[in-house]
DNA sequence: TTATTTTTTTTGAAACTCAAATTAAATAAT
DNA sequence: ATTATTTAATTTGAGTTTCAAAAAAAATAA
């Protein structure tokens, strides 16, 4: 949450190697002392000081010697790994008819998935906490844990929101705009609550467990009943002014061109969205022919001209909207996240080619694709990139304050 | 150039608090070590010591003591400023048809502006080095300057291009292709020569000079024979993976649209650029109604309803365009910088407030606009600002090695 | 056994920052 | 005038952090 204040030197130079040693140690998973300080251009004194002060805090361990893979001679390196049982963490995913909630070590080791059905729709803040609070409850019963020895919970949810603060513009999981939801959860949670946009905790996993060591600019679009975007710049997820960027979904591909959830027009959402698909599919006929998107792609895979139709132009569309953000952005790579059966077309090589075609063409290698066609659990395993994240830093300012 | 490299944790210590303390100083333009140490949360001990390096290197001085404005007791403030005599500096501007070289001192003080015709048209690198040579010397002699005492020189142009490599993949001065241009100028010249795409250089001039003191995050459109965009992202211009993003002006906003210059369908550009206009007015109605912009817009004022429909749409697709960008970075504020005849119609307020309906309504305060409608100087200035930063931070390096 | 190699740790010095004390330079009060 | 008060800037001394160099540790090669 309070990431963004301003940090005397003094204090900002306390934090910083620490957060960087470790930071490495996670990202490689094992790591002996003396590539630390190769990665990290720390000398290899200070890497044996920040190391013991890591050990001793219980956030990393050494690992037993098996490890001697090169074989040569010489003292033999010691990797240092995290050490997952430091901390219990806590990721979950609203979801418009479930909440998904994973339970993690500090490695992000998965101890526990469990999903729990919601109402469905909107509900009140308070509701809202409530089943979160029932979601975690009965995930702990059913791995045998306190929910008070979890160190962290980070939750991921569609909408527009300021994560810094905690702060709720709109959410499709609630039914009122502007809520203080982040303050609200920590009057009813003991442990501290992130809260953070589905895309960016994608985006958060790729950077914790994924391709994120060698790319410091990417940008994460998931397909699900809408279109996200998460921002990375830097190695970190960029938020905009006011929290609010990386509307993918909202950006205009048509001038005055169809109608959007969100009561503007031309929105990419109100091509690709799967509303939009069956939409277009049954106003043109005139009759309701499609009732689920399955039966769209049937019709499309019989030779069906007018599926064809409306699913190629959701491709052009999506393309021109990923050429766009590549055109302004100019990442190193693009992870491409959903699930639903329209995530399929939309990701199809004949769509990326598409976007490759509509790049500013220089003589430099465009963006990697990435598709990634996780299921409902890798939602909420973001989160949990995101928790343990959070956690991370204030533990490593309590390290940083308290031991010599 | 070299900004990318990583550093030690040693080295970055040692230049960034004096780095920081001396851009608040010419942020401010004048102000005293406490408010210093109150805008950089260092300490009044540490501003005292930095200071005194700064002023031991001639970087800085002290301003005489007339300015006691608050006339309340104590001891008087002792207000500091970057000291202009320090350095020269020279920034360029290429243009189509013509060089602007701007001659300042290390304040940014215009000690002079000169202009000198292009040939027009591309030439090849060794030409062009020459008459950026020519330019300088002229200016040099106008200003009774050696070129020698230059300091640093930093040239804007348009195209693409990644800055800190001085590497040029596509720019309309030069006649061919993926040129390292950075490299070939410093072997002919004796100060450190930095290139920019010209959009970048006009959000330098912003960070320096303009608001940038109060805004971290804000992009700069330029409207001039085609769209540019500059980012600034933490205070910071973001390049991109490849250098070569912020190519506003050919994101897509019509699919299979009319046709750009650079090859593609349905740019920004190929609506609004100058080009674009005269194109579809004359096209449209068969003959060569129009010779110039200004035609077109004589036109419209006599209530011409082709030329009408002709800017009307330019002007929703530039704000289509802007607000595409304000979904995606949520800036704090967009500078809309030009001086040609169109820019008065992209930058009017029907267009704004276009722009502005097509963002994600939110509880939050919208990005400010700002429209600074420059003449041809501010291209120079805005180069000059980068060369100022440059060197600076180069005398800083040298200043935190050297003296103790 | 001894030499060599490589990793890790220890040591001592240098640099940076800051809190607290001190000095400097003004006005207000007496 | 002189003293008190106020505010800014500097000095001092201590605490951190970092690093180069030296030393120690732990293996293999000779």
């Amino acid at each position: 949450m309070a990431r963004l204040q301003r940090l005397s030197p003094s204090d900002e130079l306390r934090e910083s190697s620490r957060l960087q040693v470790f930071e490495t140690i996670r990202a490689a998973g094992q790591i002996a002392r003396i590539d630390i300080a190769q990665a990290t251009l720390i000398s290899p004194a200070t890497v044996t000081a920040i190391t013991a002060d890591l050990l001793a805090a219980g956030m990393i361990e050494e690992v037993s010697p098996e490890a001697a893979k090169g074989a040569k001679r010489g003292r033999p390196r010691v990797a240092l790994k995290v050490r997952g049982q430091a901390h219990l963490i806590a990721g979950m995913k609203l979801s418009h008819h479930a909440i998904t909630t994973l339970i993690t070590d500090f490695e992000g080791t998965e101890l526990l998935c469990h999903e729990i059905p919601l109402p469905g729709g909107q509900s009140s803040p308070e509701d809202l906490c409530q089943q979160i609070q029932s979601a975690l409850n009965a995930s702990c019963a059913a791995a045998d844990l306190d929910p008070a020895d979890i160190s962290g919970m980070a939750i991921g949810m569609a909408g527009v929101m300021d994560a810094d603060r905690g702060f709720i513009y709109w959410s499709s999981s609630l039914n009122q705009r502007n809520v203080d939801f982040g303050a609200y959860l920590a009057q009813h949670f003991a442990m501290p609550v992130f809260i953070d946009n589905d895309a960016n905790l994608v985006a958060k996993a790729e950077l914790l467990f994924g391709h994120g060591d060698r790319h410091t600019n990417f940008i994460v679009v998931t397909v699900e009943h809408g279109v996200g975007m998460g921002i990375v710049i830097n190695s970190q997820i960029y938020r905009g002014a006011r929290g609010c960027g990386a509307e993918l979904g909202h950006t205009k591909v048509q001038l005055e061109g169809a109608l959007c959830q969100c009561g503007q027009r031309g929105c990419l959402e109100a091509y690709v969205g799967d509303y939009a698909l069956l939409r277009e599919a049954n106003v043109t006929s005139g009759v309701e022919r499609h009732r689920d998107l399955a039966s769209l792609y049937a019709a499309m895979a019989d030779g069906d001209m007018m599926a064809r139709s409306t699913l190629d132009r959701a491709g052009r569309m999506f393309a021109m909207g990923l050429a766009n953000v590549v055109n302004i952005f100019d990442p190193q790579m693009i992870v491409l996240a959903g699930a639903q059966l329209a995530f399929g077309y939309l990701s199809s090589d004949k769509v990326i080619e598409e976007m490759r075609r509509w790049v500013v063409q220089v003589d430099a290698p465009l963006p990697d694709v990435r598709v990634h066609g996780w299921g409902n659990k890798m939602w909420a395993k973001g989160a949990a990139a995101h928790a343990i994240e959070e956690v991370s830093a204030l533990r490593i300012r309590e390290v940083a304050n308290h031991a010599g």
